[in-house]
RNA sequence: GGACGAUUAGCUCAGCUGGUAGAGCAUCCGCUUGACGUGCGGAAGGUCGCAGGUUCGAGUCCUACAUCGUCCACCA
């Protein structure tokens, strides 16, 4: 930064120099230290697909302030970086490549399709992380890692040979839901359900017997070609003597048996419900109960297979259409009611998902979730804020089994290995090259990869060099606080936590900060399809890194949604701006030989005693804010604190002195200017890093970055209570001559003159100086008495001085005495209110004691300012 | 059906362990005050969703309700 510095702070000009001299410098880097505490985060890996979005921007600017913090605190402190490969994602990325081509990954085949995947991998994997960089994330890019990289597969595999010999992981077939789209098995976290309106079709299956008919609804009747029962309800009356019976199932032309079970509720519909065990989970079960034919009659795509007749290869919905309209014609179709219900649609792609009978690899939760459940109820895992651990419990004590294969080919591919003589599975870490039950070697590897969530809920500890015993995993492990939105805490949060627990024996970290979505400035979630998403990239090339990161943090509390206004980037924008010319008003006074030294305490003066008091509260409460998560608050204080306390009013206080001859004073004032604003800028540091950097490399001092500065610390022997209170007294004063000054509309170019009566003559005859230069005053008595004649005086009063401020024509005496009415008026109604409640006995003596001296305090300054303006009040009644 | 969140100044939101409300933006008035007009000084604007309760004292704690939103479960 030199003195002849543009008037105006340029971040492109400062952003990525600044962000190559911290790579340069090792300091994102962490190693090993003995006596040094670790804090350790993991970033939650973005998709290799992704392009950075403003949630990516939300997670990387809390957790980079986080760990910058820390950094300086002393800890040693490691911010893993790394990237998903996202499975679903990439392959259909892919596939939508080869698309262009006119092929499918078929006509490739699986390795060479892979392979391409790969190439993608490599040429675009790296986009996301270089706008990680833009952010200003201050990860150890050393450690970076991929969830498919040799240590992360030899961790998957590690996990699910392991889990498969404790029998937690098993193979079977079970009702999974299936997305015809992507053509794989979901997980249930994987279904986003949907209210759709819908019909209810009432369809009549007559008695094979010719007794009658029964009439069930359905809301997928397509669904019928599966049929193998109808249930009804064992105390339902009106069906008592035909269970046991058959119905003719329409159109399919086959007998189906009617059966009892307490799943089919008396009061819905008819009471009479179809069962189609391949197709629904609960009919799953009750076919199970009654021994139902299983007949599954959708394919892997969504069509109709051959066990659908004359409705082969028609399309899920076609197959709809024309079944019912074959059941009218039949003169099955009771009636059609309009229905909404709740549809399954894959996460992905957003189409319907199917309820499917297929072969697939489970975990079993439940002795999983026990430990997950324990440590978050024990709080060696908290959620911040604490009312996600609800959320978290709930799904843990309510979890079903997690169906874990996948469909597709890009992924950890499963280690299971099939023999075509004995049909026995072999689970193996080595690659097996023979049935380990039979010896065969006619075995086929299981063609399908894990579901990606599988390989992430290894990330705490997989980065660190697990399953190896590594010293990093000893040092860093258990990591400190994970930071994500709510919405992946099923996803990935509470995998994380069951994986680290059963793998580690240990709860992967101790906090769990919880943020929300970035929405846009109607409310609205920001998606491609609304074509509403703020391009982060954008916002910096406008605004600057900084501003963008105090916009996600500053006014947002932990857990709640956001709303993004540019405005607010803007607002930022002007904050640093502001910081950038203070720091440059500082700079061009700096001696050439400056040093950032505190002067000897008999040098400082009031001004620099008020200012290093309030520093010091700032420090106090930021950096508890800090510890706390409370980011924003911790931000709001130092903003505030820069603008107001620093710029807006210590700055002006030095002025006098900067300006003035007496190298002496000139001297401590600015070593003082420059010892707050050193102070202030490592404490802005974990929020706007560039800028702060910028600055500080231009200020006297230790140390080669700021990056790695030490964070301030409160100092009580800089705690000046007792100047601090005298200076506001002449601030309010300030305060209340502006004010009287602006209500009389008198510009700040006509001066006058100023007499004080007051109780503290010292504070006020050294505090001369600011009143002179910032309530516009040629120049200030301190009075003995009350000026004898008020013709043409401004008078005002605060709590502990009466000013006035001779004005001549522009004073109206009877206005002059209207005000002061009105102002006794309130001062009377504030002290009436204070003695109210200091003559509650109850109140003096329940409330604390230093609530009570609070109050006194205010009341006795209410009762000097009532005698002040009483006082004024007499005088201009004399000149009327 | 269950759980959770929101309801505070015109708008968007802060407000930690209870002590008579704050910010940003917007509005109005004034300002070529030697860092900054991306600025400075000043003003106006709120019975903190509604009704009870606990307490000396409630935006803050408890109960019920209303409106909006989110998640989970169910859905023939």
């Amino acid at each position: 930064m030199q003195r002849e510095l543009s008037k105006v702070y340029d971040p492109k000009a400062v952003e990525s120099r600044i962000y190559e001299m911290w790579e340069e410098g090792g300091y994102f880097h962490a190693e090993r230290e003995d006596g040094k505490k670790p804090f350790t985060i993991v970033m939650p890996p973005p998709n290799v697909t992704g392009q950075l979005h403003m949630g990516h921007a939300m997670d990387a600017t809390l957790q980079d302030t986080l760990i910058r913090f820390k950094r300086m605190q002393g800890y040693n402190a490691l911010w893993i970086p790394g990237v998903d490969h996202a499975g679903i994602a990439t392959q259909i990325k892919v596939e939508e490549e080869l698309r262009k081509e006119g092929k499918t990954r078929y006509d490739l085949g699986r390795e060479k399709f892979l392979e391409k995947v790969w190439d993608w991998k490599h040429r675009y994997g790296n986009r996301i992380v270089e706008q990680q960089k833009k952010l200003g994330a201050s990860c150890d890019w050393d450690r970076a890692r991929f969830t498919m990289d040799d240590g992360c597969s030899k961790a998957v595999r590690e996990v699910f040979v392991s889990l498969y010999e404790k029998g937690l992981i098993y193979k079977g077939n079970r009702i999974i839901n299936w997305c015809p789209h992507c053509v794989t098995a979901l997980s249930d976290a994987e279904v986003e359900y949907v209210d759709k309106p819908g019909h209810l079709w009432h369809i009549r299956y007559p008695l094979t017997d010719g007794s009658g008919e029964v009439v069930v609804a359905t809301t997928r009747p397509e669904t019928m070609l599966g049929d193998s029962g109808v249930c009804v309800n064992p105390a339902d009356e009106r069906y008592k003597d035909i269970v046991g019976k058959t119905v003719a199932l329409p159109l399919v032309n086959k007998q189906i048996p009617i059966v009892a079970d307490d799943y089919a509720e008396m009061e819905f519909g008819t009471g009479c419900v179809k069962m189609t065990p391949a197709h629904d989970p609960n009919d799953f079960e009750v076919g199970k109960r009654h021994n139902l034919e299983v007949i599954r009659v959708l394919d892997d795509n969504g069509r109709v297979n051959a066990l659908g007749g004359k409705y082969q290869g028609l399309d899920r919905y076609e197959a709809r259409k024309q079944i019912v309209a074959d059941l009218e014609a039949g003169g099955y179709l009771v009636r059609v009611e309009d229905y909404s219900h709740s549809v399954g649609t894959c996460y992905r792609c957003h189409n319907d998902v199917e309820p499917i009978i297929s072969d697939q690899w489970f975990v079993k939760m439940k002795p999983l979730a026990e430990e997950a459940i324990r440590v978050v109820k024990d709080g060696q895992t908290k959620f911040v804020p604490e009312r996600f651990s609800k959320t978290y419990l709930n799904w843990m004590e309510n979890v079903r089994d997690w169906c874990i294969s996948r469909q597709l080919w890009w992924g950890h591919q499963i280690p299971a290995w099939t023999c075509a003589d004995c049909g026995h599975i072999t689970v193996s870490r080595e690659d097996a090259c023979k049935c380990e039950k039979c010896g065969s070697t006619r075995i086929q590897r299981d063609p399908d990869v894990l579901d990606t969530w599988f390989s992430s809920a290894l990330w705490p500890f997989e980065t660190l060099g697990w399953p190896e015993k590594t010293e990093d995993l000893d040092y860093f492990y258990p990591t400190d606080v994970l930071v994500t939105g709510y919405d992946i805490i099923f996803f990935w949060v509470a995998r994380m936590i069951f994986s680290g627990c059963e793998h580690t024996g240990k709860t992967p970290f101790h906090t769990v900060l919880i943020h929300g979505l970035v929405r846009d400035d109607k409310g609205r979630k920001m998606s491609k399809s609304l074509g509403n998403g703020i391009d982060p990239l954008d916002m910096i090339d406008r605004y600057g890194c900084d501003a963008l990161r105090m916009n996600m943090i500053t006014g947002n509390s932990p857990g709640n949604d956001m709303r993004f206004y540019v405005e607010r980037c803007e607002a930022m924008r002007n904050f640093a701006n502001k910081l950038w010319n203070a720091s440059r008003y500082v700079m061009m006074n700096l001696p050439e030989d400056g040093e950032n030294r505190l002067p000897d305490r008999d040098k400082l003066e009031i001004a620099d005693k008020w200012v290093l008091s309030k520093l010091n509260t700032l420090i106090a409460e930021a950096t508890e804010n800090l510890e706390k998560y409370e980011l924003g608050i911790a931000v709001q204080k130092i903003y505030d604190f820069i603008w107001d306390t620093y710029c807006d009013w210590y700055i002006e206080l030095t002025k006098a002195r900067l300006y003035s001859e007496d190298p002496e004073r000139k001297k401590t004032a600015l070593q003082v200017l420059v010892y707050v604003l050193d102070q202030v800028l490592r404490l802005l540091h974990p929020f706007m890093p560039f800028i702060t950097e910028e600055i500080w490399q231009s200020l006297p001092h230790d140390g080669p970055a700021l990056i790695r500065a030490s964070w301030p610390v409160y100092r009580q022997e800089l705690a000046f209570r007792e100047e601090e209170a005298h200076m506001e007294s002449v601030m309010n004063a300030i305060r209340a001559i502006r004010n009287r000054r602006a209500e009389m509309n008198v510009p700040p170019s006509k001066k006058a003159s100023l007499y004080v009566l007051t109780a503290k003559p010292e504070v006020f005859r050294e505090g001369a100086d600011f009143v002179e230069r910032l309530a516009y005053a040629d120049s200030v008595t301190v009075l003995e008495n009350a000026p004898e004649n008020l013709d043409g005086m401004l008078s005002c009063a605060t709590s502990d001085a009466k000013l006035y401020i001779p004005m001549g024509q522009l004073v109206d005496a009877a206005k002059e005495l209207e005000r002061i009415d009105k102002e006794l008026e309130k001062a009377r109604k504030n002290l009436a209110s204070l003695e109210g409640k200091l003559s509650n006995e109850k109140f003096v003596s329940r409330a604390p004691e230093a609530v009570v001296n609070a109050e006194r305090e205010k009341a006795r300054k209410a009762q000097d300012l009532i005698a002040g303006l009483e006082q004024s009040r007499a005088e201009f009644q004399k000149l009327l």
